[in-house]
Order: C-alpha cells, then structure tokens, then sequence
DNA sequence: GTAAAGATCCACT
DNA sequence: GTGGATCTTTACT
C-alpha cells in the first residue's frame, strides 16, 4: 500500500472527487491503525461555487483551513453537534475542496462501533454519513489544516483498487446554491452498501 | 449584542 | 415521512 504524494493534491476538486473514490482513509487511534475505502465524495469548486464556504473568497476564522496547500483537512462543525472532513485540493488560492461523504471500514469495526454510540448495529451505519464517519473516526477540529501528505495521524494511502462503475449526480442538502446545486459534482460507487441517502 | 441558519442525524408517528 | 436536537459561525443592528 502506497501513500499519495503532495503532488495528488494539485489537480481540480471535479477530478479528485472521483479519483478519490476506492482509495484508503487511514486514521491512527491509540497505536491502531483504521482503514476505510472512500465510496462517496462531493466536488466543492471553491470561490466560484455558491454551494463553498469559501464563494467569492470569503475569509473568516473558520476558513482559514480552506486557503490552504493541496492536501490540508479542513474540519467544520454543523448543527453545533457534528463535524464534516473536507480535503483541500489544487491550488491554495482557489480553495477547492473534496468532501468526504461516506466510507466503508475494512477493520477494526469494534472500535467504531464503540466511538458511536446509537441503537442501530448495522455496520452501515457506521459510516455511511459525513457526520457518522468523523464520529466512528474520532475526526473533529483538532485535525484542522493537518496536511495527509505527512501527517501519521490521518492519511490517504492506494492499494490499487479501482472502481467498477461511478455513478454522477447532483450534490445533497445544498438548495441555498442556487444555479449550483444541480451541477453533477456528487460522485459514489455503484451498488456499494455504505452510500448515504 | 442579537438573531438566524446550517455540506446532519436520530427517534418517532 | 417528519420534527427536534443543539450550538457554532456569521451577518447585521
């Protein structure tokens, strides 16, 4: 298994969103390494998408993370209750980001179930939601502007696993983009259990 | 200082 | 299918 060079994180969001698809989250908790396949991500295009944080380059304190080199996470709060990973992409100025959807863990599900404590004991409910998978993760804003290219607590690594089929749509939860919410920038591998709804 | 909304999830009818 | 939780961040007075 071979980790993703810095050079990986300098392409679009649009290009990397689908690229992403089948590689391998790996999160470091206490010594224990935990791998989760990416099955579903969504593009966001930055300063020119109405659906980004950061639509017109927009600063605040929160974004901070956004302008920053390919590779760097950035880890938002929403609802006050949970927390979404975006990996920041391409250019620094642009601010592109990929959000991360939904992953299927391929070991260690004890832990994640013990890290979300719901009724459902379904695996897929483990991480078929952007908030679910930072709660079975433990990602929050601690990990912010970490970069995967050479962090040993959260990294992207290849195992040369490609997708038989991806399938394109629209973007979810996102009505306030306007002319943006319809672009087919939300990308997810056909027929895998872990897809959020 | 105050108010409003949110890249979600869960429990319940 | 629907509503409530819950609080950070942002925008505006």
């Amino acid at each position: 298994m071979k980790r993703l060079p810095k050079s990986y994180y300098h392409q679009t969001a649009i290009k990397l969103a689908e690229e992403m698809l089948g590689k391998i989250l790996v999160r470091k908790l206490n010594k224990t390494y935990l791998h989760c396949r990416i099955v579903e991500t969504e593009a966001y295009m930055g300063t020119v998408d109405k659906a980004s944080h950061a639509y017109k380059g927009k600063h605040t304190k929160r974004k901070m993370n956004l302008y920053q080199p390919g590779g760097s996470v950035y880890v938002y709060s929403i609802y006050g209750i949970y927390y979404c990973l975006n990996i920041v992409v391409n250019d620094q100025k642009s601010a592109e980001s990929v959000f991360i959807r939904a992953v299927e863990p391929l070991n260690h599900l004890d832990t994640l179930q013990q890290n979300r404590p719901v009724k459902s004991k379904k695996t897929v409910d483990l991480t078929n939601g952007p908030s679910k998978l930072c709660q079975a993760l433990i990602i929050d804003k601690s990990l912010n502007g970490i970069n995967l290219a050479t962090s040993d607590d959260i990294f992207l690594v290849s195992d040369g696993y490609h997708p038989d089929r991806i399938v394109k749509t629209q973007r979810i939860n996102i009505d306030y983009a306007k002319e943006d919410k319809d672009n087919l920038w939300r990308f997810y591998i056909k027929g895998n259990d872990f897809i959020s709804k």
